[in-house]
DNA sequence: AGTACGCCCTGGCCGC
DNA sequence: TGCGGCCAGGGCGTAC
């Protein structure tokens, strides 16, 4: 389940790669893969003969720029950008569902068993606003003022973490270990956070997106990163899929509840 | 505006 | 060995 990380960690491994190079070829054989704009015809087409001029990443986005364009990439939950060069690497397969080839060798794998994930164009000036993606965590404007002022509204935090509208990034995995992190229950109510909670909760999910990134990416279920590879911070989390087992702060058995139809775990004696 | 829920999709797992 | 049933879950649409 790729969150901000995890695709920070896939566009790290591209940029080097695809960055100033030409697009040559593409194949796009997934109708679902497009269905947020165009065809998987019009795409490719639009795609074909193309220099990317910069890899970006906002939140669990990414973004091919293209100059007027920007391809979108989103990798749902099985998404994987796989890069192959020469006769090494990757093969095509039933799950591979686009390949983008370059002038001078080299060629991106789009891969998604459960085909969550989507690859559209939009315009470059306007895809951030069109897509409405909240704050970048990361950034220097995600303030603990700036969290507060998220947390307005009687939501519950975790809600609140989760809402790709205000806040860029952040999935289950990460929303746990940060509450966690921060000694702050996932059931809380947002607006009930005293400023001291606030400012933890800012500086916990910096830090657990920052180790995420460290440790490349947390591979759950079918995260790899461009060359394949699976991250590392599942071995750091100390909530997350940990029910039962005891907290490595208290040794109280990690609770699992469920909260708007996501697994949530959490101490219940460290965090309140 | 918040919240609840169903849907998409498939591999993996469980029980028989 | 086979097979039905269930689960995971990010984001979106719909209903309340």
């Amino acid at each position: 389940m790729p969150e901000l990380p995890e695709v920070e960690v896939i566009r790290l491994d591209l940029v080097p790669r695809v960055q100033g190079r030409r697009i040559s070829e593409v194949s796009i054989t997934e109708q679902r893969l497009t269905r947020r704009r165009g065809s998987p015809a019009e795409v490719a087409a639009a795609l074909l003969g193309c220099r990317v001029r910069a890899l970006r990443r906002r939140g669990k986005y990414l973004f091919f720029d293209l100059g007027q364009e920007s391809l979108v990439v989103r990798l749902g939950m099985t998404g994987q950008l796989l890069w192959a060069e020469g006769r090494r690497g990757f093969e095509r397969d039933k799950h591979t569902h686009a390949v983008l080839s370059f002038e001078g060798g080299g060629r991106v794998l789009y891969r998604d068993t459960r085909k969550f994930g989507e690859m559209f164009l939009l315009p470059t000036a306007t895809a951030e606003y069109t897509l409405r993606i909240g704050i970048e965590p990361l950034e220097p404007g995600f303030t603990p003022q700036a969290l507060l002022q998220l947390c307005r509204g009687k939501r519950r935090i975790k809600t609140v973490l989760l809402d790709q509208t205000r806040i860029a990034g952040i999935g289950n995995i990460y929303a746990d270990e940060a509450l966690f992190r921060a000694g702050i229950r996932p059931t809380r109510r947002a607006s009930s956070l005293r400023p001291a909670e606030v400012r933890r909760l800012r500086a916990a999910i910096r830090r657990v997106l920052q180790a995420g990134i460290r440790h490349r990416g947390s591979s759950i279920s079918d995260y790899r990163d461009a060359s394949g590879e699976p991250g590392r911070f599942a071995a750091q989390h100390r909530v997350y899929q940990r029910h039962g087992m005891p907290c490595l702060a208290c040794g109280t058995p990690i609770r699992r509840i469920l909260l708007g139809q996501r697994g949530t775990h959490y101490c219940p004696s460290c965090q309140r």
